[in-house]
DNA sequence: GTCTATAACTTGATAGAC
DNA sequence: GTCTATCAAGTTATAGAC
């Protein structure tokens, strides 16, 4: 298919993410409860009208950030496959990574977990059984790479809760998750 | 004080309590947006009024949770230093019982902590805190102490998020569990 | 202590103008 | 593609009867 010369066929970042980067945020910061369809569009600077043309529901939302969390989850695993000796250390590292867009996205799916069962839970699992096989190759002990999905739970859950903290001693920085990789690595010499 | 000879003098389990159990597994099982006032009174058989007799907003509702939950916690750090050699692991094994009234009051309120930041992260904070001093105290090891409370963090989350799972194979069952505190004694004993 | 009725407001979603 | 106007349903909270 032949395009015309437009100056910027670049995949430009349009509404659409602009409106799933909102809700994210929302959900995320505010709680599910604040989340609302109203919200959401002026987090955007959008009308409710505007955002309704792009997602026709709430539900259409929550199907939309599933999607992206796929798509985050394949080009994680593709940059740590090409960067990294160890996907385990990988995970673990980047599980801190409060601000980037794959964690912000997972973060914000397990809060809709409940009340989107059907729709969330299996997106999420899906990502989950996609680590843990890589994972699970990398260490070749099913109890040590349970033990690494389990800390990057942990180190998730807290960088979300301590947030954005301006000065608080975070218990999750990437200092902290030095520390683990050492344990980790530990546990794998133990093995062998 | 002397009381007059009542037949039933023990405790008696009231309606604050059911209410507060109704709103956990509200918020827990159907998740925030679910737990409307209407629907805690209907799963505790009150209506909308009988309730807010008791809890006369929803931020009280809320606040009602996080002073269950600093009691909660002091009664399970009693019972662990009774029963148990090491509190470390006692801290682990508990973090699966997702039915337990520990678990279940501090995962709700891991869900309200952003609606309702000020009162609820506070209470989590100090939860947190206290098990972090104490299991830092069984260990001797900073670093392992923080991984144990990031395990629990993954342990719990993952109960959580398995919910109560007819016969889908749990990786955060109580055999897993076992094979996390081998874990940790073996670290434990790397260091001496 | 618990209920019903109701006030005041918010929410998700539709319709139709631009 | 985006907006405003509008609606029915749902939400928190109050008032007052029992």
């Amino acid at each position: 298919m032949p395009e015309h010369p437009s100056p910027a066929p670049a995949p430009r970042r349009n509404r659409r993410d602009d409106l799933l980067d909102a809700f994210a945020r929302l959900v995320l910061e505010q709680g599910e409860r604040a989340a609302t369809l109203e919200a959401v569009a002026a987090a955007a600077d959008v009308s409710k009208g505007g955002l309704l043309y792009h997602f026709s529901s709430r539900e259409a939302l929550v199907a939309g950030l599933c999607e992206r969390f796929a798509a985050l989850v394949e080009a994680d695993i593709a940059a740590a496959t090409e960067h990294e000796r160890s996907l385990a250390e990988w995970y673990l590292r980047t599980s801190s990574d409060y601000d980037s867009p794959l964690e912000r996205t997972m973060a914000a799916l397990m809060r809709l977990a409940q009340h989107h069962d059907a729709v969330v839970r299996p997106a999420l699992l899906a990502g989950r059984e996609r680590w843990y096989a890589l994972i699970l190759d990398d260490l070749g002990d099913e109890r040590l790479a349970h033990a690494v999905l389990l800390l990057g739970d942990g180190v998730a859950y807290n960088s979300e809760m301590e947030g954005p903290a301006p000065d608080a001693p975070r218990r999750s920085s990437a200092a902290t998750v030095d520390g683990l990789v050492e344990l980790v690595r530990a546990l794998r010499m133990l093995r062998s």
